[in-house]
This record gives C-alpha cells, structure tokens and sequence, in this order.
DNA sequence: TGACGATAGTTTCCTAGTCAACCATAGGAT
DNA sequence: ATCCTATGGTTGACTAGGAAACTATCGTCA
C-alpha cells in the first residue's frame, strides 16, 4: 500500500469493475430482445403482481416517480404495458403487463439465468455460495432494500 | 426457484445491488469535496503518471475520448488540472494536474479508504479476503481491465 | 511536393436518469 | 361548502456518458 492508496487497493473498486462487466453483458442481451435492463425490472416487478400503481413501482425499484413515468412511457410505446385510469381516485393509474408482455418476462427470465450462470459457473460452487452470502449480508448489514437497476 | 426466475435470483442483482450502494454512497462523500467519482479516477490515475494524454486515459479508465474531452473540461473549470499542447505534435495534448490538484488527490484516497472500511469493515477479515479473492478472480476470468468509474 | 489515410481531440445528438416545479384530485378541518 | 394540505403523476431543466461526425494535423508514399 502506497502512501496515497491507489484505487484497486478497494474492494469497491472490485466489485464495481465486476458489477459492471456482468450488468453490461446482461444489457447487451436483453437489448437482443428490445429492451433495457430498468425495463427488465419494471416488468419482472410487476409479473408478480398485477397491476400496479406507478408510486408503488417506484418505491419497489428505488427509482422516481419521474423515472418511472418516463420508462412506463417507452413500455406503453412498446406496447408491453397498458395504463388504465381509476375510477375511485382519478389522479391514480394502474400499470398492468399486456400479453405480449407477461409472454415477454420468461424470456428475459432465461435470459437473466444464462448470464449469471456465464458468470459466475466458473466459480466452484462453494465459492459461489460463499459469494452470495457474503453480498446477502452486506446487503442485509446495510438494510439495502433498493432494486438495482442502472 | 419458482418458473420464472426472480430478480433475486441471481448473484449478479446481489452484487449489483451492493455495489451501487458502495458507489452511491462514496459519490456523496466525494461530492463533499467538490468532484465526481469519475473525476476522482481521473485524478488518482494521472497522479501516478503525469502529464498524459488524453486517450492514454481514455484507454486506461475505459471511456470514450469523447467522454474524457468533457471531463477534462470540467476538471478545467475547477481548476485541478492544466491542458497544455505539445509542440512535437500540434494535434495531441498533455493534461497534468494543478497543485490543488495534486493536493486534492491524498484527501479523496483517504475518503475512499473511509467508504471501503464502513462498508467492508463489518466482515470478518476471512470473509473479507474471501470477497475480494474471489471478485480478483472473476475479473481475471473475464480479462476485464477497465475502471469501473460510472 | 502533394495527396491521402491514420491519428488526436472536440462537438453534436441521443439516452436515461435525478430534482424540482407543476397540475389535478382527495380528503379532512372549520 | 370551502379551504388547505397531502398525494399521484407528469413535465422541464439538467447531468453524464456513448456513438458518430467532424476538424486539424501527421506521416507516408508516389
């Protein structure tokens, strides 16, 4: 260690560097498929409960409201979500998946399995469950409860 | 593992999950000191090895020429570094750092010093080289040589 | 010497976020 | 009934980066 430490003296500068790699591949591929990661979230979100206000998307996926609008516009555009009106509170909207949506989210599912397995299969699988634990309980430590998605 | 897998699913949420908080919070510290985490790579790599050009940085942080011409420009405007020309070449330039910029750079390395020992501090030294033996060798595995910045 | 391809940097356009200002509507309290 | 404040969502200004077009200069080769 240097007098000034250097920037792969962190551990962040590590998982940074590994996060990245892994995150641009995954995006690479799914664009394969017309969308980004953000709408890979927003869509498997959703695929579990059906349907959603815009608000509680954003408290799910630690985006804004503002974001969520704006990439609720690109899936609308896409036709992969529908935005319906409330009848009991008219300011609030529902966000629901179209077919082609809900049939879209397995795909991507597969998607999201091959990239981790093209990852992190090299490792041995005690290493890997060391890793994910590890990760589990900085998580855990932090009360890190925002979806990663840029 | 239910059909379609969950976001949670996999390693490559859990670290990314971690790492933007890591990231996140280090910008806030670094934002205390006026700079940006890519201009802290910025600077931390040209400490090492100053003057250099502009695309042997972009080379070595693994960002587009045109990305660093921007943040040289803002780097400018604070006053860290110098962009002087060089009268071999009349095309190339040489960024160097200031004297505040030099002065800067020990006080942002101890900030990331801090972010790595709150976040990372909380492992037991075992897990914690563990985390990083294994992060090193993923890195390796993939040949990755880019600096994570973003 | 002049043309032309390669190289160094900058600039322009685009994307995807944040933040904050901004409607519109809800739902009290008076 | 009418304010008044809170809430749901959209919009506009701004930021940081990538991709590609562009400008200027270099260096080679005829």
């Amino acid at each position: 260690m240097s007098a000034v430490s250097q920037l792969a003296d962190h551990t962040g500068f590590w998982l940074r560097m590994v996060s990245n790699a892994v995150s641009q591949d995954f995006a690479r591929k799914v664009a394969g498929q017309g969308v980004t990661v953000a709408e890979w979230a927003f869509m498997r979100t959703l695929y579990d409960q059906d349907p959603m206000s815009p608000s509680a998307l954003a408290g799910l996926m630690g985006m804004t409201k503002g974001a969520i609008s704006k990439l609720a516009d690109r899936l609308l555009v896409k036709g992969l979500i529908v935005r319906t009106e409330t009848p009991q509170d008219r300011r609030a909207h529902r966000l629901s998946l179209t077919v082609e949506g809900k049939a879209k989210v397995p795909v991507l599912a597969a998607l999201a399995d091959d990239n981790d397995a093209a990852y992190f299969g090299v490792l041995a699988k005690q290493d890997h469950d060391m890793l994910r634990s590890i990760l589990r309980g900085l998580a855990e430590s932090r009360s890190l409860k925002v979806m990663p998605v840029d």
